[in-house]
DNA sequence: CTCATTTTCTGAACCAGATTCAAAATCATT
DNA sequence: AATGATTTTGAATCTGGTTCAGAAAATGAG
C-alpha cells in the first residue's frame, strides 16, 4: 500500500542524508575524523537511528563507496557508447579515471581503505555484498570494449579472458592512486605529474598487448592531442575550464 | 662508554621483541585484533613499556612495515646484481615480489593499510620517515637495472626519468596485490591466477616500453620456463619444493 | 656498603568514541 | 480515543588505546 511505499521513500532519504553527511565530513576533516554520533547530529537524528541504516561505522564507509562508484560507473559507460576507435576508448576509460579522482578526491582515498582487511571485515556481508553489484558495471563495460576491440580486429585476445586484456590497466591505475595518497612516496623519488606517466605507461601496454592502432608512448603532442580529445568530446562537462591540471 | 652501549643493545633487543610478537599476532588473528596491551602481555612488560618504543599503535605498524620492507630489500637487490639481460632482471623483481608476497602474506596487507590516510597520519613523523628511508633501496635497486638497461643499449628512457620507465610496473604490481587481498573483487569477474596474469601483462608492458629483448606474452612455455629459470637461479633458497603454486 | 638521585617500569585510571538498549515518542488501526 | 506496534532517543555501556603517579631498579657519590 501507499504508506509502505511513503515509509520507505522516507527512509531512504533518510539514508542519503546520512551518506551525504558522512561524505561531507570525510571531505572536511578527513577520514580520520569521521564520528557516528556527529554525523547524526548533523543531520538532527540520534545516535541510534544512524544505527538504524548502518550496522557499524565501517558499514557506512562501504555505503559511501558504492555511492561513489555508482558514479564511476557513470563515467565508465561515457566510453562504451562513445564513437571512436576501440583504442582510444580503453584509453578513455584511464583519462576518465583520472578526472573522477580530480572530482571526488576522496573516492580513491577511501577505497583504499574500505578493501582494507580491517574495514572490509568489520562491514556486514550484505554491503559488502552491494558494493561489488555496484562494482559489476565497471567490469562489464570494459568488458563491451575490449569484445568491440576483438570484432574489430583491433585485438587478439590469444584465447584469455577477455578481461584479462585489461588487468595491467587496471591494476596500473589503482597502484597509481595507492602511490598517489601515500604521501611523501613520489617525493622519494622525484617523480612529477603521476598520472602523466600513468598514461604514458598505459600507451606501452597496450601496444605491448597488440592493441591497435599503436601509438608511440612517447610522443608528447600526439598523447596530449588525444587526451584533449577525450575531454573534449567525452567529459566536456566535467572539464570545463581549468581541466588542464588533470593528466 | 660501554653502559650506554649496552643499554641502546637491551633497547633494541626488545624493541625487536616487540616487533616480532606483534606481527606474530597480525598473522596469527589478522590486523583486526591486535591489541597493544595483548602484545605487551605477550612480552612480559607492562603497557606502558610498549609505548616507550611506539609513540602509537599506528606507530608500530608503521615499524612492522619498515621491518618487512628491509627484507624486501634483500630480494630487489638479487636481481640487481644477478648476471642475466637486463629484461630477465627486472621481470625478476617481479616474480621476486611475488615470491616475497607468498613468504610473508601479512606484508601486502599491512602495507596497503599503513599507506591508509587514517594509519599514515596518525604513525609519528619519525616512523614515517624512517619507512620512507627504508624504501629509498627498492627505487635504487631497479634503478641501477634501468641504468644497465640503457647503457645496454636493451632500452630507450626518450628522455624521461629513469624510474618512470617502471613506474607501470610497480603501480601494476601494487594494485595486483592490492586486488589480491580485496576478497571477493577477482571473484566477481571470474579471474583465476592472478599473479601469472601480471606476469602476462608484464611482459605486454616491457615489450611496448620497447625493452630488449622483446618477449611474446603469450608465450605459456616461455613465460613458465624464464619464471623456472629466475627461481633456481635467483630464488632457489625461498622455493625448495612447493613453489609452483606461486606465479 | 649505604643512601640519595635519576631513570625506567608498571598497570590501574583515564578517555574517546563506537555501540546498545530501556524508556519515551510516534504511528497505525480499531 | 484507546491500544498495540513501531520507531526514535540519548544516556549508559563497553572496548581498547593512551597516560601518569607511584613503585622499582639502576647509578654513582661518599
Amino acid at each position: 500500500m501507499a504508506i509502505q511505499d511513503r515509509k520507505e521513500r522516507q527512509l531512504a532519504e533518510r539514508e542519503q542524508l546520512f551518506l551525504n553527511a558522512a561524505r561531507e565530513q570525510i571531505c572536511q576533516d578527513g577520514l580520520l575524523s569521521l564520528q557516528m554520533a556527529k554525523v547524526a547530529r548533523a543531520c538532527d537524528y540520534a545516535t541510534g537511528t544512524l544505527y538504524q541504516h548502518f550496522a557499524s561505522k565501517e558499514d557506512l564507509l562501504v555505503a559511501i563507496c558504492s555511492e561513489l562508484v555508482d558514479k564511476r560507473v557513470e563515467i565508465f559507460n561515457r566510453l562504451v557508447t562513445w564513437e571512436a576507435p576501440t583504442r582510444e576508448r580503453i584509453f578513455g576509460i584511464a583519462v576518465g579515471d583520472i578526472i573522477f579522482a580530480h572530482h571526488f578526491p576522496e573516492h580513491f582515498r577511501l577505497a583504499q581503505f574500505v578493501f582494507t582487511e580491517v574495514v572490509w571485515q568489520a562491514a556486514s556481508a550484505k554491503r559488502r555484498q552491494q558494493l561489488l553489484e555496484t562494482s559489476k558495471p565497471l567490469g562489464d563495460a570494459v568488458q563491451r570494449i575490449i569484445e568491440d576491440a576483438v570484432s574489430a580486429g583491433d585485438l587478439d585476445p590469444h584465447g584469455r579472458p577477455l578481461l584479462e586484456m585489461t588487468l595491467g590497466q587496471w591494476t596500473m591505475t589503482l597502484g597509481m592512486h595507492n602511490l598517489v595518497h601515500a604521501e611523501g612516496v613520489l617525493e622519494l623519488y622525484n617523480l612529477r605529474d603521476p598520472y602523466r606517466m600513468l598514461l604514458r605507461q598505459l600507451n606501452a601496454l597496450l601496444n605491448g598487448l597488440g592493441w591497435q592502432p599503436q601509438q608511440d608512448p612517447f610522443d608528447e603532442p600526439a598523447l596530449e592531442a588525444l587526451v584533449q580529445r577525450i575531454q573534449g568530446n567525452v567529459f566536456a562537462d566535467l572539464c570545463e575550464n581549468g581541466c588542464d591540471d588533470k593528466p
